[in-house]
DNA sequence: ATCTATTAATAATG
DNA sequence: TCATTATTAATAGAT
């Protein structure tokens, strides 16, 4: 239909193509919006030209998500129940997971245990006690490590004092003249930055 | 095109409208067929008749899942994901759930407790000693009701031995002249069932 | 289903 | 891209 016939086969001449694809879209969307009305008929339309345009004509009386549903059924096929099953199973998995989960950990509080036998209350107990070794011993490294760094800290002053007071002694001698208010204050903006007490064990103070 | 014009709107004539959907559906599937050859195109294409047969044409190059993947990135449109966005969710939380009750488990066990602070140490303390207390709480439960248990059929056992015993003398005393083998074998098929040891506790002793 | 008169779509052209 | 038009294709109504 045209000025000749032409071959049902691809277009070789590209602007030639695209002429015709955007004539032919157009037909095909009339042709479907035609049959919806004409006939009660319900049409999804999806089309893509090799450029990446895309066009379509869903029938007004539905939505895509309906058609494919329909579509899903009358054919048997697959569309996204897949990936759908797929996830489902994956909550399944992970419920029946926290299920468990929540049941040991409700245990281990000691709660919900009158289900238990001997030999379970055991194992739980041995769980238990092994847990609260590991904890303090933990808690003893902890306090050890608050200990030693007390124990640095204190060494420190004592030298840190030991030095003012030596300076003290050094300068109050030389500069009598001067008021001792003064010298405090001088010593106090010269004492150096590094001297003054620093914390230890950073990775310690932060989570303390 | 054809005998007459006609308006586009519903063919109200039952057999007609089957006539036209048949020949229509045909010529759109063509249709269809023919842009996806002429110009590289590609075409999702479902129709439900009223009547509820679906035809459909996806052009071979691709599959209706690619077509709606496409459908949805250039539309912005939402299909499955609309769908899996909510199960997505679901596996997150639980996922989420999951990891800290896990990591809660590890902490009762006392593993990786490195990285938790004197504070949490002692919280962790606290619970497991709770823990503690509960299970051996209910372990001194079940052992009580093992003793409880055992006494009950001790007495059992001493009463029954004792009317054994009654009747046993008793019977020799008046049948002297039978054989003592006789007279066990006789009480042992006489002695009622409700007499002989049964066990106490059912539920315990199913779990034990 | 098949036929065919008629309308609709569109290929080539400007 | 748009309009025109010669020609083919689709199809409404009849058989």
């Amino acid at each position: 239909m045209g000025r000749g016939k032409i071959e049902i086969k691809r277009i070789e001449n590209s602007s030639n193509r695209q002429v015709t694809y955007s004539k032919r879209k157009n037909g095909i969307l009339k042709k479907a919006k035609e049959i919806t009305v004409l006939c009660d008929a319900q049409v999804s339309l999806i089309i893509f030209a090799a450029s990446g345009k895309m066009h379509d004509y869903i029938s007004p009386s539905t939505t895509l998500i309906d058609i494919l549903e329909r579509y899903q059924k009358t054919s048997g096929k697959r569309i996204w129940d897949a990936k759908h099953e797929n996830l489902n199973g994956e909550i399944e998995r992970l419920k029946k997971e926290n299920d468990s989960m929540q049941i040991e950990l409700r245990h281990l509080k000691g709660e919900d245990i009158n289900s238990l036998n001997y030999k379970e209350l055991m194992a739980l107990e041995d769980a238990l006690e092994t847990g609260l070794v590991s904890v303090r011993e933990k808690q003893m490294d902890v306090y050890r490590m608050f200990r030693r760094n007390d124990k640095i800290l204190e060494e420190e002053n004592r030298e840190l004092t030991f030095l003012w007071q030596q300076r003290l002694a050094v300068e109050g001698a030389r500069e009598v003249d001067n008021g001792f208010d003064q010298s405090v204050r001088d010593y106090n903006s010269h004492m150096p930055f590094a001297f003054r007490v620093q914390p230890m064990q950073p990775n310690l103070q932060e989570r303390i």
